[in-house]
RNA sequence: GUCCCCAUCGUCUAGUCAGGUCCAGGACACUGGCCUUUCACGCCGGCAACACCGGUUCGAAUCCGGUUGGGGACGCCA
């Protein structure tokens, strides 16, 4: 392992929430500094005063932090960095590298126009590049770029990369009103921050040489570049917001772990071998660019789900009735008990795919009042059942030790009395105890309730079921 | 349109760099069964892919070329 320095950034813009693809991003750059004992820095992108918002940086953090993706350094916000960018473009223009350029901006939608219809690629025609204009209401600063030669890189997971720079125009830096442009602010901070890799999506390839002429006019050396290849919606086409780019707060509010969502990020574009799931330790020891796929994937929801529900069923009582806390709160349940929320978790885990699920399968053991299932209640809660629920009531409110072991044992001799199956039982009892027809184990939420709710419904469901005797 | 990138089961992928051990492995989904007090979990089994064409080679999923298909970029957005 070599010892250079290594230092990544993940830099949203504030323009909307934080999604899945983000994300990944974030967590590839996030793990490649940790795997090399490197900084991970923070930077807020919002020179597009029209429409960042503060909201959205808010999210943005808050999704960071949720996912657990900490940073060494940030967040920087490049509104705040005017300054080192108006230094970099005053020192291109006096060193000949910048130029000012008064073509207006309708002037230059018809270029672009007549080159589409010449079938040629838009790009500026290079008007005011040897003009020697100075600045001007309404002009802005190009970048002088080469016009001839060939500009190539290194990509970490493509391989090599090579554009003909009579591809490229001269892209603007400054813009008629004074505030950097995106490619200049980049090469600045980046520069200015020390960064040494630049991990980033596939949507950046074709910024990548317009980036390195900067760095080459300031004469910095070039980081790094790493492209991460889209993540695909559905229907194979760039994630929009209408086809599942939700944000990552909304998987929070899902109930998904961060854990889940993390690992199953991790392993859209990126394997090892043939392991599925990761500890976060885990991931960091073993990622690396090199193993990080080419193509664009489609990301799937389902497979985050199984991965969740598989970490909810690994994950402690403890840690699980502490997430699962703000679901039952949500849900209106107060002042909880938490070593029964801890004991609810431990039933329903096995059986959760999300921690909404989770709080929904607590209801019965949390709630004073349950309501019968409709289906449940038709089928199972019969008059035939009215005697074995009295009889059973009895024993139950007598035993000493009111117990999973207890009360199983209760039963064995009582189905052996009756000379009944136990599934005779369990389903009438399941739906008296929960409302519906399935549940974790009988005993198991029996124990969970406690002696006096289960003597309680069940007396309940008795007169339940007399009642609609009556009625009938 | 021009440029850049990509191409293994429905999906994520292993295998491709160092061609034979791959009539292609794993996971999710789907599905048959077992277990069983319900629902799950778990276990056993099934379905299912090297985009196409040509070349190199004794031999190609793997190397080369082309075709097709897909994605991305072409902003005073990032």
């Amino acid at each position: 392992m070599s010892n250079e320095k290594v230092v990544t950034r993940f830099p949203p813009s504030p323009t909307g929430y934080l999604h899945i693809g983000g994300a990944r991003t974030a967590l590839f750059n996030w793990l490649f500094s940790k795997k090399r004992g490197g900084k991970f820095i923070l930077r807020i992108e919002d020179t597009d005063e029209q429409r960042s918002s503060d909201e959205a940086t808010r999210a943005i953090l808050e999704s960071m932090e949720w996912l657990g993706l900490s940073w060494d350094e940030g967040p920087y916000f490049q509104s705040r960095r005017y300054d080192i960018y108006n230094e970099v473009i005053d020192r291109l223009i006096s060193n000949g590298e910048a130029y000012h350029c008064h073509c207006s901006q309708e002037d230059l939608e018809k270029q672009r126009q007549s080159a589409k219809e010449k079938g040629l690629k838009p790009k500026y025609d290079g008007t005011c590049r040897d003009l020697g204009l100075g600045p001007a209401p309404g002009s802005v600063v190009r970048l002088k770029t080469p016009l001839s030669g060939i500009t190539q890189f290194t990509d970490l997971v493509k391989g090599t990369i090579r554009f003909d720079n009579k591809e490229l125009d001269d892209l603007i830096v400054r813009r008629s009103n004074g505030s950097p442009t995106y490619h200049l602010a980049v090469v600045a901070d980046d520069i200015s921050l020390g960064m040494t890799y630049v991990i980033r999506g596939d949507d950046h390839v074709n910024n990548t040489p317009r980036q390195m002429f900067i760095y080459k006019a300031l004469g910095e050396p070039v980081p790094k570049y790493a492209h991460l290849p889209m993540i695909l919606g559905p229907n194979k086409t760039r994630l929009s917001k209408r086809h599942g780019a939700m944000s990552v707060l909304a998987y929070r509010d899902m109930g998904y772990l961060p854990h889940a969502l993390l690992n199953a990020l991790a392993r859209l574009g990126w394997s090892y071998g043939d392991q599925e799931k990761f500890s976060m330790e885990e991931m960091v020891e073993k990622f690396s660019l090199e193993s990080v796929g080419k193509a664009a994937g489609v990301f799937s929801a389902e497979k985050l789900l199984d991965l969740n529900a598989w970490y909810i069923r690994e994950s402690s009582d403890e840690f699980l009735s502490e997430r699962l806390t703000p679901f039952l709160e949500r849900k209106g349940f107060k002042n909880l008990d938490q070593e029964k929320v801890k004991r609810v978790s431990s039933i329903l885990k096995v059986r959760s795919k999300t921690l909404v699920e989770m709080a929904e399968g607590a209801h019965f053991c949390l709630a004073e009042e349950i309501t019968y299932e409709k289906k449940g209640d038709d089928k199972f809660l019969k008059p035939s059942v009215v005697g074995l629920f009295e009889d059973l009531n009895n024993r139950l409110a007598a035993i000493p030790e009111f117990n999973q072991e207890a009360i199983e044992k209760l039963f064995v001799d009582f189905l052996e009395e009756k000379e009944i199956k136990l599934r005779k039982l369990a389903q009438p009892l399941r739906v008296a105890l929960t409302g519906k027809t399935a549940s974790p184990g009988i005993f198991e939420v029996m124990e969970v309730l406690g002696r006096e709710k289960v003597v309680e419904r069940i007396r309940k469901a008795v007169v339940h079921i007399k009642n609609k005797m009556q009625d009938e």
